[in-house]
DNA sequence: TGTATAAATGAACAATTGTTCATAAGTTTG
DNA sequence: CAAACTTATGAACAATTGTTCATTTATACA
């Protein structure tokens, strides 16, 4: 007998829901999304930096990277007078990746 | 020469950020998780069905399912006095996938 | 037609997020 | 140590989301 539906294999527990929703709803922001892009490419930029390749006001962008940091898809190292930040879970990544292949967005 | 950084080929343009930062809104959502997985075993389900097996109730998880039927997520049809939902952008499988794989959740 | 059932809608309100601004805290350098 | 520079923080407010409840719309069927 055949299964009436597509079969995908994924049965996540309740808790688990929440804790992707969660990631998502941290990553479902353009800035974010353009802050992962970056960190993708570039291991690790200052708030500086992101902040003029962005064109992000500083502490809005603060806001955003420690909110990040705090939900764990960053991580920070302070190197002098900058703060580093460079992506921790990369998984998101592909996260982006699925939904940029997207041909019709 | 090798380059400093992972080099993950992702240049979305500002516009596509957008949208896809819309479709991780859309999805950010324990419910609405729920419903994507659902729908991704299930061809096609009615609203008092979804409604029975996650629990939510009728008006709530209405407001959710058109939501994401607006945002392309969904799709819905008739049949007599019930309407059924199934899912349309199925890439969106693969974004819950994507995270539900990581181990650290 | 009237009643029951299924789902949508819209207003009101609660909760969460996003943004701005002023200021503080840590670091370097003169 | 003071000045300059980089980033963080917190309060205030704006904007968006989530939820509830009462009501409406659509369909079926007696």
């Amino acid at each position: 007998m055949t299964p009436a539906a597509p079969a995908v294999d994924m049965n996540l527990s309740v808790e688990k829901m929440e804790k992707v929703a969660f990631i998502l709803k941290t990553t479902a922001h353009p800035t974010r999304i353009a802050v992962v892009q970056l960190l993708a490419n570039h291991e690790s930029l200052s708030v500086s930096d992101i902040s003029e390749r962005l064109n992000v006001e500083q502490s809005l962008l603060s806001h955003h990277l420690s909110g990040m940091k705090l939900k764990g898809i960053l991580s920070s190292t302070r190197d002098g007078k900058n703060i580093y930040y460079a992506l921790k879970m990369r998984e998101v990544i592909d996260v982006i990746q699925c939904l940029a292949a997207c041909t019709f967005l």
